[in-house]
RNA sequence: CGGGGAGUGGCUCAGUUUGGCUUAGAGCGCUUGGUUUGGGACCAAGAGGUCGUGGGUUCAAGUCCCACCUCCCCGACCA
């Protein structure tokens, strides 16, 4: 992509309202813009980011044998009477009335809709167990949206929703997601704590929370230096390991995933059943398995920022390499700066181009800003030697190479990091 | 909802205490022309504003009074 030609709003300063270091950066950077309190929209660069946080999430669910759908968001509110949650999630839902006067919701969450999906199309043990995902926007009417894309009142989630017929079945794909979030987490380049949470309304008795730690966290976990116990605060009494009585330690955090098992609340509720191997009737038993997905992007950043802009791990980056010509009126630097562009292009690479006329200082900082994690410089001076600068932007490192290997200098590199 | 803060061009803000030298300003950004080009350049000329909204006080309101709206921060909710 030409920069000259996207649309890529950067912003010198923050605007006022910004407080978080990652909403900060993602204003700046020109990923997303607020259109009303609790509610963003997503620029083509904060897409992009989106977009590959939910290819990595796609991979390892299906990877995991999950298999992906898509409900719908306007749910019946009749559904949610069966369950009691039209009262519990009263507040958070956002109601209203069609034409005809049917009650309506956008969906909070989806436990409702899949059961009663499943509970139509599952008879017989045989059909179980089954997983299902999908990664949808929820609607809720927070009380206090904050910290830009942390809590939003309409955002994006992956859920996931496993049908088993025992408690064995169920603590066996708990034990598959758990990995597969791992993984996922990992690939999305953030150091996260594991605690064994509160299930809340969502019900059930195991349930565990994926916390990335960052200083604009909402939740403290707190964990013991001594042994590996980590967990959620819930309460804010003096509290001292249950292990080995060592004084715990807090750490803000966000929370970015949550599962739990949820046993036979919402197909008891719903009268989902199954006939087992001797012919009697059984309720299936659930679990469900949330990824934060448009607020992982703000976790990221969170754990992957400087002074100077968003670091991008290579595998959520919107591009792989920024061409940066410092003298745009050169014609040796803009045509060496267009020919890496096609080759790197050629080899499948993400790659963007800064032909934006104007001084080296903006397009330098703009560079920094937007945290792509290679880049290229081509400047007059280092031509004369006939060499190229190669930028990393993780490690403030600059190698220069000679002008005819730099696309196979950053093809290596690339590679290196996936 | 309770507590704290803020609304003035696209962004950051000054001016509000003490109403009238303000015909509403500055910097950044934007447009045109020119000089520049290795870390947010310079000169010149421009465009861009219902000072959040409504009402009131006054000869006179961005500035004082009343009501409302919006946004941010702290708490309850959660991915």
């Amino acid at each position: 992509m030409f920069w000259s030609k996207a649309f890529i709003p950067t912003l010198k300063e923050a605007p006022q309202d910004a407080e978080a270091a990652s909403h900060k950066l993602l204003l700046r950077a020109g990923m997303i813009r607020m259109l009303t309190s609790g509610v963003y929209i997503y620029l083509p660069l904060g897409l992009m980011v989106l977009n590959r946080i939910e290819t990595i999430i796609r991979e390892e669910m299906d990877a995991s044998g999950a298999q992906e759908l898509l409900l719908s968001c306007i749910q019946p509110l009749e559904l949610w009477k069966k369950t009691g949650r039209d009262q519990q999630l009263a507040e958070t839902m956002i109601r209203f009335q069609d034409r005809r006067g049917r009650n309506l919701c956008l969906g909070p969450t989806h436990e409702e809709v899949i059961t009663e999906l499943v509970k139509n199309h599952v008879s017989s043990y045989r059909q179980l167990p089954v997983v299902l995902y999908q990664i949808q926007t929820k609607f809720r009417d927070e009380i206090r949206p904050r910290f830009g894309i942390i809590r939003a009142c309409e955002f994006v989630m992956k859920d996931a929703y496993s049908f088993d017929r025992d408690q064995k079945g169920l603590e066996k794909n708990y034990e598959v997601m758990f990995t597969a979030y791992k993984k996922i987490f990992t690939r999305c380049g953030i150091k996260f704590l594991i605690t064994e949470a509160d299930s809340g309304i969502m019900g059930g008795s195991v349930s565990h929370e994926f916390m990335v730690p960052a200083q604009s966290g909402e939740d403290i976990v707190l964990f013991c230096k001594k042994c590996d116990f980590v967990k959620t605060l819930t309460e804010d009494k003096e509290q001292k390991c249950p292990r080995c009585n060592t004084p715990l330690e807090k750490k803000q955090t966000i929370e970015v995933g949550h599962i739990f098992q949820l046993g036979t609340k919402y197909s008891k509720a719903l009268g989902a059943c199954f006939l087992d191997e001797k012919g009697e009737q059984q309720t299936i038993i659930m679990g469900c398995y949330g990824i934060g997905v448009s607020r992982l992007i703000s976790a990221i950043i969170e754990q992957n920022h400087d002074e100077d802009g968003i670091i991008w791990p290579e595998d959520i980056s919107p591009f792989d390499v920024l061409i940066l010509p410092v003298q745009s009126s050169n014609e040796e630097v803009v045509g060496l700066a267009k020919k890496y562009y096609s080759e790197l292009e050629k080899k499948g690479f993400r790659v963007l181009l800064d032909d934006r006329e104007g001084t080296a200082g903006v397009k330098f900082k703009d560079a920094d800003l937007i945290g792509i994690p290679l880049r290229v410089t081509i400047g007059e001076k280092n031509l004369q030697k006939g060499e190229v600068e190669i930028g990393l932007r993780r490690e403030k490192k600059i190698i220069t190479v000679d002008k005819n290997s730099v696309v196979s200098k950053i093809a290596g590199l690339i590679k290196k990091g996936s």
